[in-house]
DNA sequence: GGTTTTTGTCACGGAACTGTAATATAGCTC
DNA sequence: GAGCTATATTACAGTTCCGTGACAAAAACC
């Protein structure tokens, strides 16, 4: 379904490229504009990537170890789950003849090395554009408890609750993944980001956040622990 | 005002393309599909339709004779008459850097050449969609709030707000799109138009010029900051 | 042509948020 | 219950983000 991106960010892009510097680049430039990244060196990594989550768009090499850039991105398009994930492709000079193929595998744009930072912003604002007009996000309740990205509003019981964006993400990842016990390090990846390098005790504090935001309307214990583990959001005891 | 299309057409499509056979092509396609057409094979012909006539949206070919269709775009965008018709352009391989010029001239979508019906159908639909949200409409009022773009004032209670055009346009698309959270990219996207280059920061100023002229009638918490994320319209809190 | 209004940008200060470390408490094993 | 480990809670400093006033350039007005 694809519905990575919520209101609260760009948008999430996954970076496959093997020169390390490259992708060290993109990610700084996107970064800043608040993209959240994934990087992967090469389709197996992409994939593995894939299989977890939905990013918004994917920025896609040409020219990859093992299996090319086309092809598996003609790969991407036959997988019903990935179908309409976005690509666009990054090549090298000269590829004309065969960058039409590469357009016939259902790429949504291309961009040829070496390109500027900002043409590159322009292309992704204007895939990410087209994408969104398919994108549909709802509202999600728990229990009286519900939050909307849209408005990007958590209400309990009717009544306004007010957090901060991080603890939010968190509540959002936990009332779309309930019922589940999620470590410190995945709670990480998921909320905070890919390569993005925080202490696992920080998870700790934002949980509390959370707990003490969600206490006054008596739906603190929906936050459960699990000892040596991590933590579980789940509607019953 | 360009509103053009009666509810028993999709809408009516000026292609501007010097190669006859491509316009005969996308004529009978679109046609097809409910569309009504005007065809102009340069930038004399198309800005003679334009006088006479209010399309919905225009097909307008990278390479023409003359004029280049990028150098035309910025011009219909400096019109006041035609600056909100939307455009398409259609551009070859291998265009890079003018492309983004292309892109910033304030075009709406581009699509390379050659590319399939279907594709440019759906970014036919997308445009036209988006360019649906900007239509000018009847008065809106929310909470003693009023704002008639036909007159172009806005009431608090009775009573006359003075706004510049800008806040003006700010205040129609929080009115027209409450509740929701709009980052400063889809204000400025809105707002100000797609492709134009102003800081994000620019934003913030007018809606502290807006806030400041609903101050005196109450009304000013109505616009609300989203910290990390943007700002929104809504009646509640 | 001069005046007024509008508009985009900047800079400063304050408020909100965030990550970490320090300390307190709870849970488990023996 | 002692001792150990894991989590809860608090405090705080560094950072990010936003509100605000000022200002110059551009546009609109007369």
């Amino acid at each position: 379904m694809l519905n990575g991106a919520t209101s609260f960010m760009k948008g999430k892009i996954l970076i496959v490229e093997d020169e390390p510097s490259i992708r060290e680049m993109l990610g700084y430039a996107l970064r800043k504009k608040g993209y959240s990244l994934w990087e992967a060196a090469d389709v197996e990594q992409a994939r593995a990537i894939l299989d977890n989550d939905k990013p918004d768009l994917m920025l896609l090499d040409w020219m990859l170890p093992g299996m090319s850039g086309a092809a598996y991105a003609r790969r991407v398009r036959q997988n019903p789950e990935t179908r309409s994930l976005p690509i666009i492709m990054l090549t090298a000079r000269g590829l004309d003849a065969d960058k039409v193929r590469g357009l016939d595998a259902g790429i949504d744009d291309y961009i040829t090395k070496p390109f500027s930072t900002e043409e590159l912003l322009a292309r992704i604002r204007a895939v990410l554009r087209r994408a969104k007009d398919h994108e549909i996000e709802g509202a999600v309740t728990v229990q009286g408890l519900t939050l909307d990205p849209e408005t990007f509003r958590v209400m309990a019981n009717g009544r306004v609750v007010n957090i901060s964006p991080t603890v939010f993400r968190l509540l959002h990842f936990f009332l779309t993944h309930p019922e589940r016990v999620h470590t410190r390090e995945q709670l990480l990846d998921q909320v905070w980001g890919q390569n993005v390098y925080v202490e696992e005790r920080t998870v700790d504090v934002h949980i509390r956040r959370l707990r003490k935001a969600l206490e006054p309307h008596g739906c603190n214990r929906l936050i459960q622990t699990v000892r040596s583990v991590g933590y579980r959001f789940s509607p019953q005891h």
